[in-house]
RNA sequence: GGGCGAUUAGCUCAGCGGGAGAGCGCUCCGUUCACACCGGAGAGGUCACUGGUUCGAUCCCAGUAUCGCCCACCA
């Protein structure tokens, strides 16, 4: 012990003398630095043991980590950590996503603050700054992760926009174009005005705003119709008006023309399924290059496509209305209507629903514009199947719903951004019109007129081949040989679509077939203490940095796992962070007890038939708690795994078995010997079962507590059956009932802790506890009967064990009287009801058979503690 | 407009066909030599509502109400 404790300062340690509480500060960091130096993370191709792998779903390098970020590197590390102590090869590969998008928005955030845009340095000298942006805050985020303890292998790190990703995205970007699963085509798709770009259907979020519904006359006289539109400004655009072919009130319209307001256009009625006949007019205005359906339309009938707006959606139709924002154009049209007496009804507020970009909340303006595709549908199909095979498992099987109703719906992906920031499309125009789409290794053309296409695309594309690429795709590496597919993949459902959906679609086409990860298992989002989304503006956000520093990275760690059920959101908040905090200094001080008193490790553990009661009881209790743990992790139940091993550390181990054996330590003999060496395997094991939660403070109790280097590589324990101990199990039951009786009687009668009483016990034979009565006395603080001993009160306890106590005129007997009978009637309920259920023919004829003893048991229970009790009023000396 | 989920102690949540649980909070007692980031004892719930199935329902089924989430091109 003191050779151990020699090269450590004396507050970190927990004989240290000094400090009765934890200090994670600098433990952590010691301990961080440690397990990378030791290669420890680092996955060995050469290994024989099987593979494991994990890749990290790559944070974006805007900004920091969050702590939802938090809660899905913990889950991938409390796996990691497991598979690695279970005897597997782990790779958990680290990276982060350039995020096209949202970088570049940060990126020009900061350039507007200097007055600049990306135009003012052109594309060569932005994309650079964003480099160097990406350098400090890729930084800061990797320190975060340190902070968490990410078991991640650092060598294999990850960036998006690396030179082999690239290649990656080149590959696949050209296979897909010449398997003509990648498209370019004139489409309406969803644009952003202010982050002038292409949005995907998932990059839209829908909300409902207040609109005003007006209703339009189009045409004079009997030829006129009235249309009714939220968006008054697009009629600029309009190329006909379409009703629906059956509706009688416009049927002889149909084929007809009218005259468009303020525009002089004549455009034609049409009749089309689509319009619903019962929505407002009936009628319906066109604007093809404005509106998704009206694009169907306008297809469908051939009628041309009039854009009438730039791409900041500022009106381009020459005119009094040329030169206006879409919001400014709205009512200024509206306006000029009314003054034609072109308005016949206006409803205001009409909430409908409305696209906005989920990057910056502008109003989403559906644009006809040309634009790259993926075709979704054979990709699709594919991804689909993989999960209905159950090639792939979705945990929880609920989620797998919404994976079916996307997978099995969907659009086409618009991939090209009209941004600077991300992979370049591979695809060269030459001056005739020639479409050259390049791989990694093609030299691009060369001669007058050819260029590159200016977009790049769309993040999620190179995120979609994370699985393979960060494992040397297109190359065939050993690499992805040993860890492809991934053994699980750990992320939030929200990015079920943009990502899991995406990367099976990619991977199983890049990988002949081969699915990115065996098990997709999804968590939900961090949520504060009253079950509120975390956000900036209600000001409930958690830094995990702030927590990790108060608290420490395991507290930090223990509270997110604890709340982490399966797919569902995880409250947190500063309380239980505290709770957390308390329970790695419960351990601590627990090890401490155990190193002051000379726990150990040394040698074999004693055979049962050597070991008194107490201790096969907790080893019984621990071989349980193995298998317990074993089950809840296989199935991803982390908030179980915590509470499971919470409860036996704090109740079995700490509140009872470590002050059951204080007497016996004490005492000293073979028997204390023998309880040293059970208090060190049951510390040993329980350190390494909550070692891949709160990896600090077990590497460094458990450390000091078997003088061996890590428990990162300590094997994982395994249940021993035969160590199970029902008997045991249930004498201590017995005994901690009356300890608790006694407790309980002490602290009704007011009797502080500290008062001798004196007290004579029968009946602990009848459990087979008669030779602990010692133990029960220390913990109950009776003391033996003396020569004056006279029974001023009895207990009754379960089981037919009765405690006489001799108060001596301290016991209250009114109080003593009402606890009794409370009791009594608790018993006499409890009689009433199992009787009752016996009595009951039908119950005992269909019940199972296990069920109609354990009621007898009940009964039978309940029936003599009744007559104890009445016993024992009937003891009591009337007041 | 579709789909999914939830409704259990003051708060956040487990549980699930046969005796209502945890953490935190609350009350009382405690300077017992691992720990006050602690120990001991306790209070607190007609398990949303209404029907049904069953010997038996918090749990299964149907409906109702409220809340939440996802998807959706109804102008």
């Amino acid at each position: 012990m003191t050779d151990a404790t020699a090269t450590r300062t004396p507050d970190s340690r927990p004989t240290g003398g000094l400090s009765a509480q934890y200090q994670p500060g600098g433990v952590e960091q010691r301990r961080y630095e440690r397990w990378v130096s030791a290669g420890y993370f680092t996955a060995d191709l050469a290994s024989d043991k099987p593979p494991f792998s994990i890749v990290l779903p790559p944070p974006n390098v805007t900004g920091s980590l969050h702590i939802g970020h938090a809660l899905d590197h913990t889950i991938q590390d409390i796996l990691a950590r497991l598979k690695r102590m279970q005897g597997y090869e782990v790779l958990w590969l680290p990276g982060m996503d350039h995020a096209g998008i949202a970088t570049q928005n940060v990126v020009e955030r900061q350039l507007a603050a200097e007055g600049l845009s990306r135009h003012d340095l052109g594309r060569e000298a932005f994309v650079e700054r964003v480099w160097q942006w990406k350098a400090e805050s890729g930084g800061a985020i990797l320190g975060q992760m340190r902070r968490l303890g990410d078991s991640v292998d650092w060598t294999r790190e990850r960036f998006t926009m690396d030179e082999g990703l690239s290649r990656a995205v080149q590959t696949i970007f050209k296979r897909l174009y010449d398997d003509q699963l990648i498209y370019r085509a004139e489409r309406i798709i969803n644009w952003c005005p202010r982050c002038l770009t292409a949005l995907s259907d998932i990059e839209v979020d829908h909300s409902d705003d207040d609109g005003e519904l007006v209703s339009i006359r189009y045409g004079d006289g009997a030829n006129s119709i009235v249309v009714a539109t939220t968006r008054a400004e697009t009629m600029l655009g309009d190329t006909a008006v379409a009703v629906h072919p059956d509706d009688e009130r416009y049927r002889h319209l149909i084929g007809t023309e009218v005259e468009l307001p303020l525009t002089g256009r004549r455009i034609p009625i049409v009749a089309d399924d689509q319009v619903d006949p019962s929505f407002g007019t009936g009628a319906v205005k066109v604007t093809p290059a404005h509106d998704p359906n009206d694009f169907e339309i306008g297809q469908r009938h051939d009628l041309p496509s009039l854009t009438i707006m730039d791409e900041r959606a500022v009106i381009t139709v020459p005119g009094p209305f040329e030169g206006l924002d879409r919001y400014e154009a709205r009512p200024a049209i509206v306006d000029a209507l009314r003054e034609q007496g072109r308005i016949v009804a206006e409803r205001r507020p009409y909430p409908h629903s409305v696209g906005h970009c989920s990057r910056c909340k502008t109003t989403v303006e559906p644009r006809l514009s040309l634009q790259w595709f993926v075709n979704t549908g054979p990709l699709a199909k594919a991804a689909g199947d993989a999960v209905r095979d159950g090639r792939v498992a979705i945990e929880p099987v609920d989620l797998a719903k919404r994976y079916f109703a996307w997978v099995d719906n969907m659009h086409d992906w618009c991939i090209s951004r009209q941004l600077w920031w991300g992979h370049r499309i591979p695809v060269w125009y030459g001056p005739n019109g020639e479409v050259v789409c390049l791989g990694p290794d093609d030299e691009p053309p060369t001669g007058a007129g050819w260029r590159q296409d200016e977009d790049v695309l769309d993040t999620w594309f190179s995120s979609a081949l994370w699985p393979f690429s960060t494992m040397g795709w297109p190359e065939g590496t050993a690499d992805l040989a040993t860890f492809y597919p991934t053994s699980v993949l750990v992320t939030g459902y929200d990015i079920l679509f943009f990502w899991v959906a995406r990367m099976m679609m990619f991977g199983l086409y890049a990988m002949d077939g081969l699915q990115p990860f065996n098990v997709v298992a999804l968590h939900g989002m961090v949520r504060d203490a009253h079950g509120k989304k975390m956000s900036k503006s209600f000001g409930n956000v958690v830094d995990p940095l702030d927590w990790i520093d108060r608290y420490g990275a395991d507290a930090t760690r223990f509270t997110l796992a604890r709340g982490a059920n399966p797919g569902s959101d995880v409250p947190v908040s500063e309380e239980w962070c505290q709770g957390s905090r308390n329970f790695c200094n419960k351990l601590w001080n627990a090890t401490r007890f155990a190193l002051i008193n000379g726990a150990t490790v040394e040698g074999s553990l004693p055979e049962s038939g050597r070991l008194g009661t107490v201790d096969r009881w907790i080893l019984s209790r621990l071989q349980h708690v193995i298998a317990e743990v074993d089950e809840q992790f296989a199935a991803y139940e982390f908030a179980k795994v915590c509470d499971t091993l919470y409860h036996f550390a704090w109740d079995d181990v700490c509140d009872w078995y470590v002050e059951l054996s204080k007497p016996v330590l004490a005492a000293g003999g073979a028997e204390a010997d023998r309880t040293r060496r059970v208090l060190g395997q049951v510390l040993d094991q329980l350190l390494r079962l909550l070692h891949p939660v709160i990896p600090f403070v077990t590497e460094e109790l458990w450390t000091d507590l078997t003088g061996a280097e890590t428990v990162v590589t300590a094997s994982w324990p395994t249940a021993d059956r035969l160590r199970i101990d029902d008997a045991a199990e249930e004498e201590l039951a017995a005994l901690q009932t009356v300890v608790t009786e006694v407790r309980r009687f002490r602290s009704d009668q007011g009797l502080r802790p500290g008062q001798r009483v004196s007290a004579a016990l029968t009946g602990l034979g009848n459990v087979g506890i008669d030779g602990h009565e010692p133990l029960i006395r220390s913990l109950a603080r009776l003391d033996a009967p003396g020569p004056e001993f006279t029974a001023t009160a009895t207990l009754a306890v379960t089981g037919g064990i009765t405690v006489d106590l001799d108060t001596r005129g301290a016991i209250d007997v009114a109080a003593e009287r009402a606890r009794l009978e409370k009791d009594r009637a608790a018993a006499e309920k409890e009689a009433a009801q199992t009787r009752a259920k016996l009595d009951n023919a039908a119950f005992v004829g269909k019940a199972p058979e296990a069920v109609v003893a354990k009621i007898k048991d009940r009964r039978a229970k309940a029936e003599a503690d009744l007559a104890r009790i009445t016993a024992a009023l009937n003891a009591l000396p009337s007041s």
